[in-house]
DNA sequence: CTACTATATAGTAATATTACTATATCTAGT
DNA sequence: ACTAGATATAGTAATATTACTATATAGTAG
């Protein structure tokens, strides 16, 4: 097998992670998902934004891996695939709970 | 104390965080400076890239408070001033190996 | 002051992200 | 087929990010 990997190859996926739940609103979401799926419309109402942008950050993590959505009827659930996001989330907040700045 | 927050506000500076080191260069260079201090050049250097675009790059999470500057004569070193980014920095190495999503 | 090394910044073009409106699609029920 | 509810997408304007070149600034040595 090849392993001829660009040093920078190495920081390509995880980059990617960090800057999908990289928004306000995305982070938002993965907190609001962490213990079960939600609908869209939940989510949106939960979240005070529009339906159309809600749905586009969804799509966006399911794209990138860190969601799965399931249709279930009319609706559809959304919920943690990448269930590292969550560990990922819970050093973020510690990150920012030791720091002063903004 | 004003205990009124928005509830999108509690996310906004997690969100930066995530956002500023979510950037292929900008991860390469927190994992060099995670055991020690590095100058400008020698990070430049051990990414491959301009010194121009390094220094961007330094500065923009200087500002973020993600790293620190320290001047000695001619050179300037960087290091980790928020030292929980290392911490992300492994959660999301483990976040990626666990995923075959690209 | 001059020259040199190291770093930072200005200016800029290409591209990406964001937030929005309007509209399309999908599903279930009648 | 028609309607309504739920979600997705197209189109778009404003803004942000990125990567680049050229230039400026800061520090040191002579």
């Amino acid at each position: 097998m090849a392993m001829t990997v660009n040093p920078a190859e190495k920081f390509r996926k995880p980059a990617r992670v960090l800057k999908t739940v990289g928004h306000p609103d995305r982070l938002a979401i993965v907190e609001m998902l962490e213990h079960g799926e939600r609908s869209v419309n939940e989510i949106a109402e939960a979240l005070g934004a529009k339906q159309a942008i809600t749905s586009q950050h969804l799509t966006l993590m399911r794209d990138k891996g860190v969601l799965y959505a399931r249709r279930e009827g009319t609706k559809v659930f959304y919920g943690i695939e990448n269930k590292n996001v969550i560990r990922l989330l819970h050093c973020i907040y510690q990150s920012c709970d030791n720091t002063q700045q903004n």
